[in-house]
DNA sequence: CAAGAAATACACCAAATGGTGTATATTTCA
DNA sequence: TGAAATATACACCATTTGGTGTATTTCTTG
């Protein structure tokens, strides 16, 4: 059984939700909500639900900042942001504030139980156009542009894979069946190329690349 | 009209999904390739389409890699990734190459042939799933909770800073007076609480953690 | 207070690493 | 064809690392 709360300004949908998803027989709707105090009152006196629906416009505080505080207190609890607008920041700034999943008002009542029962789950349920925002900024922060292979040759590719996989120069070798030495070397040479000089400083070049 | 490319290198899922997806007509698949390097010369004879469904398990050049060189070539192509894998370091290497979305194999035709249209339109088709690391990846680079620090005493926690930095133990001794053979000390309990036991073990973990 | 964790330090050892040489066969390409 | 790159291998060396002991001091917590 999935406890949900409601946090919703608006009596018509607040119920409306309410009512939809006391359909299902898997969630039950243990309260709901007009304003985020009395959410956080609620919380404290029935205890902590599995999943806060969570509208992002409310009077006092924000759905936003609820968040943040639900996360903080209960973070066994997850929120899931549910509006009308998809406006960059606020998607964003949710996230940030630990939002578990983000979808649109708009989404069809059979689809919402559906995410629901995803995001209890241990899935995120995010529409589409949500999901672009955060790619989008997960690529501008990741700096897009690919980070080259390091003019490494194939066989240095493959040293590459065994040292990423722990193995010794010596057990290398035994796997491709060349001797422990000529691995030192060809570990050398990758070096001159990452220019690094340590197992470590490989490590942080290259689990940044797309070499593994 | 929708103009998409296949690469996927088990025949029979290729032939599927151009079967699948020519029946909707919208969609119209001009070519499909079973390695990216065929993919290449394809889109050079026949010109960039507007989306290209990527398998990320290929012979040769990896989806990934394919997919940071369509960016490159092509920015105008959407790449959607397919795949049966969830492995958390693929999803992010392949978002970061510039990938449109990443769903899996096991979505319904039905659903991938409304996801191709998300993505036309737009939109960026994630699964819940991939949605979650997603979501964990930037809440933890923005601050989020810290997802375990491993028991780590706060003495532990500088000598990881010292080891990720590059230092030997000697100047990791240096830089807080002690003695080297105290640093080593440190590490070697590090060691039995992270469950590594070479430094390239110890910095696959240290780099996925917020330790650093 | 006593037990335990945390931080410090030293000894000893085998193995691995990093750095530099030299050398040869093969392949690639201008 | 001839130079450059690639892949191979061995020698020698100092340093670093991983692993195991033992031992003292300080701090914390039941």
């Amino acid at each position: 059984m999935i406890k949900l709360m409601i946090c919703e300004d608006v009596k018509d949908v607040r119920e409306g939700f309410r009512y939809l998803l006391n359909l299902d027989d898997e969630i039950r709707v243990v309260a709901a909500y007009s304003t985020a105090e009395e959410l956080f009152e609620g919380m404290s006196s029935l205890g902590a639900p599995n999943i806060v629906l969570m509208d992002i416009e409310l009077p006092g505080m924000s759905g936003i900042e609820a968040t943040g505080k639900i996360k903080e207190r209960y973070p066994g609890t997850a929120v899931l942001i549910l509006t009308i607008f998809e406006e960059e920041g606020k998607i964003l700034k949710a996230i940030q504030a630990g939002a578990t999943g983000y979808i649109l008002k708009n989404t069809k009542p059979g689809d919402l139980v559906a995410q629901i029962k995803t995001l209890h789950q241990g899935g995120s349920p995010i529409s589409p156009n949500v999901a672009r925002v955060l790619l989008h900024e997960y690529q501008r922060e990741h700096g897009g542009k690919s980070h080259g292979d390091f003019n490494l040759t194939p066989r240095e590719k493959e040293i590459v894979h065994g040292i990423v996989d722990g193995l010794t120069y010596r057990e290398i070798g035994e796997a491709y069946n060349i001797s422990g030495a000529t691995v030192k070397k060809h570990i050398l040479h990758i070096y001159k190329k990452l220019n690094v000089g340590s197992k470590v400083e490989f490590m942080k070049k290259v689990m940044n690349s797309d070499l593994i």
